[in-house]
DNA sequence: CTGGATCCCTCAGGATACTG
DNA sequence: CAGTATCCTGAGGGATCCAG
């Protein structure tokens, strides 16, 4: 979408806008996470390794997951039923984004605490 | 924090919660980006860049960047006052986590859309 | 120009209860 | 077990006005 003024509408001033509303919306890196260290998991077991998720919620972010073809989902009507999630190639294809993140996270967030009590202190 | 059962709380199931809000909350990637190109801005200008935000919530969040120690203000009591930001090396050090994520968006985002038409036509 | 102060409003997300 | 249905809150964000 351009502006009459010929520049750029604001979400092109940033082009990892749309990566970042995938991929970072609420409680899909946990999701993403634990799905590529635990491998295939019931429903259930997702539930109870977040901890706090609401079913709601949990399927909500699962059926999105599973629509950007990063999580696959496998259904067994069975009774039980038995419903199983797994993550595609296509999510473990984040994982060198993951890992900028967490060696990221190991090097300097100290030193955001760091700036933020600083921050905090000089002002009162 | 540390839950009576012994368990790991929510956050900790995933290490990257951390700094997942504090880089990718709303408008603080636009913004980082932004002046990472375009190199120290005055206010008017990063607001003009954006094109949308709203003043009220580009100050929120150039104050929150300011805290995290990812962006520098310098403010200038003139008439009219002048407000200078620059990114930080601290913020700078954030280069190798972006560019994972444009290079995770070249090459996956089109497969994301396919994934995505493959899904909404499978079900009407 | 650089915001602070206010009002408002949506809607993602949480709580709860219930079904196949 | 694997969700759906319903209701509800509150926090983020938009709009507007105002001040230094």
């Amino acid at each position: 979408m351009r502006r009459p003024d010929g520049q750029s509408p604001p979400a092109q001033a940033c082009p990892i806008g749309p990566v970042v509303d995938l991929v970072f919306s609420r409680w899909t890196t946990p999701i993403l996470w634990t799905l590529n260290i635990y491998g295939r998991m019931r429903y259930v077991e997702i539930e109870r390794t977040l901890g706090t998720i609401t079913p709601k919620v949990l399927t909500q972010r699962l059926r999105q997951l599973e629509r950007d073809g990063l999580v696959k989902r496998t259904y067994l009507p069975q009774v039980p039923p038995r419903a199983e999630y797994e993550i595609t190639e296509l999510g473990r294809s984040l994982a060198p984004v993951f890992s900028a993140l967490v060696e990221w996270s190991g090097s300097n967030l100290t030193e955001v605490e760091r700036a933020r009590s600083d921050y905090d202190s000089s002002r009162g």
